[in-house]
DNA sequence: TCTGGGGTCCTAGGACCC
DNA sequence: TCTGGGGTCCTAGGACCC
């Protein structure tokens, strides 16, 4: 048996925490660069604020309703999320952490008996709300996809005061007559309008579709897998995650700029500062890359820009994989040479690391390359003494207290590529002179 | 005027290997 | 005229998730 627990409103919960001047009132919380709404409190829900709405189109509505807007505030959403999974863990057997709000439970053993799989559930939802003031709603089920279902319903009805376990044949059958095939996890919005014009509505209707029909329309194998798992066929098990962390495959950074940009070296700003911090994550988690993705994009939504403009280019390592921030700085130059166009007005860039790997313990090198002093194994290990420096002082003395000449602007000027954050909250938990003083 | 970011998995074709 | 089978790696694209 599987358990879905998830954050409730995640970020305006979090957000309420540390500010009940929020509570009762409409609150969202927007994206970077203060572009969309990606958490909306029950309130803002009320007002028919859509997620990811753009900011500028309910900003009215909102302050018309004396609601709140917040600019996203991930170090003090990421570090309530650990306190949420440390939580968790004290009552299962084994969590996989999904993402920031969200994390599979593995049941096996508390399934003995039905009743006290409910009292057990419930018991956990009071813990993390009694721990974190977050407040949660947790589905039960068969398969991972079938919990997916619960957590759903468990949070559409609030007579449900939380929690739904679908534990039996009949539940499984309610549960999915009760449920729109498009809110099913795994049916996007293509799939949704396909289901639609061929006549099936329901979760319980696509439950009956044939492996034939899955395999043709639903994205092959994943499609065919999705319906075994609403009938309570299970084809995903728990993946659980160590120490609550989640060891990616790839890693990115991208951002939208503050302003548009035109010129290569302000570019070469926003791209090295990215890499930076792509290549921190990519330490932090102990491995190395092989592969290095630059892409640029200009204004999606400027309508004389058809089709939309993003090109991206990318370069398998010549010396071999590495966690080295110039190493990854110097090819990322290259890379976004050959993709400049001058002429062009850009709005965005971002960076892939991808293909990685724990370090290992003899360095493959490139016979036939030049002659590159990067690649040298003496400098490999001096670079890897470099970067425990640097990694070293930045967690002491803050993020950015040392880094590349390239992401710093000039003297007293926000770099031009930075963002718009305008309506952040302390970081209440992650540093201390934001620590909330009670008088 | 203002429109996000970071991930996953699968497919398919071509180059290349033994 | 006949012309294998089984792999991997790479790239690009498309769907999905939160």
């Amino acid at each position: 048996m599987f358990g879905l627990v998830d954050g409730n409103n995640f970020y305006v919960s979090c957000e309420r925490v540390f500010q009940p001047r929020l509570d009762g009132r409409p609150v969202v919380v927007l994206s970077n660069n203060d572009g969309n709404v990606v958490s909306r409190s029950a309130e803002a829900k009320q007002l028919g604020i859509a997620m990811g709405a753009p900011f500028f189109e309910v900003r009215e509505l909102l302050r018309h309703h004396q609601g709140h807007a917040l600019s996203s505030n991930y170090p003090l959403y990421g570090d309530m999320s650990r306190r949420v999974m440390a939580r968790l863990a004290d009552h299962v057997p084994a969590v996989e952490v999904y993402s920031i709000d969200e994390a599979f439970l593995d049941l096996a053993g508390l399934t003995t008996w039905c009743g006290p799989l409910d009292a057990r559930a419930q018991e956990l939802r009071r813990d993390v709300l009694a721990c974190t003031s977050i407040p949660t709603c947790v589905g039960i089920g068969p398969t991972k996809t079938l919990a997916k279902v619960a957590n759903r319903l468990a949070k559409k009805y609030p007579e449900l005061q939380g929690l739904l376990s679908l534990t039996t044949e009949s539940r499984r059958e309610r549960a999915l007559r009760a449920l729109p095939a498009a809110d099913v996890w795994g049916i996007g919005r293509q799939y949704a309008q396909l289901l639609q014009g061929s006549g099936i509505r329901t979760a319980w209707e696509l439950a009956g579709v044939s492996e034939a029909w899955a395999r043709k329309h639903l994205g092959g194998v994943v499609g065919w897998r999705l319906v075994q798992e609403l009938r309570g066929q299970p084809c995903q098990g728990l993946l659980p995650s160590e120490d609550g962390t989640l060891g990616r495959k790839s890693i990115s950074c991208s951002r939208s700029f503050g302003q548009r940009l035109h010129h290569v070296e302000e570019l070469w700003g926003a791209v090295s500062t990215y890499l930076s911090r792509a290549a921190e994550k990519l330490r932090a988690q102990g491995d190395q890359a092989h592969l290095v993705t630059v892409f640029l994009s200009q204004d999606r939504y400027d309508t004389r820009i058809r089709p939309p403009y993003t090109r991206s280019a990318t370069l398998t390592l010549p010396g071999g994989p590495t966690a080295d921030t110039l190493r990854l700085l110097a090819y990322g130059r290259r890379l976004l040479e050959k993709l400049y166009e001058p002429g062009r007005v850009y709005v965005k860039a971002g960076v892939v690391l991808d293909g990685l790997e724990p370090p290992s313990s003899g360095q493959q090198l490139d016979l036939f390359a030049p002659p590159d002093l990067l690649t040298e194994p003496v400098s490999v290990e001096r670079s890897a003494r470099l970067m425990q420096q640097l990694d070293a002082l930045n967690r002491r003395f803050g993020r950015g207290a040392v880094r590349l000449a390239s992401t710093v602007s000039l003297a007293g000027q926000p770099p031009p590529w930075q963002g718009k954050s305008n309506y952040r909250s302390p970081a209440f938990t992650t540093r201390l002179e934001d620590l909330l003083l009670v008088t």
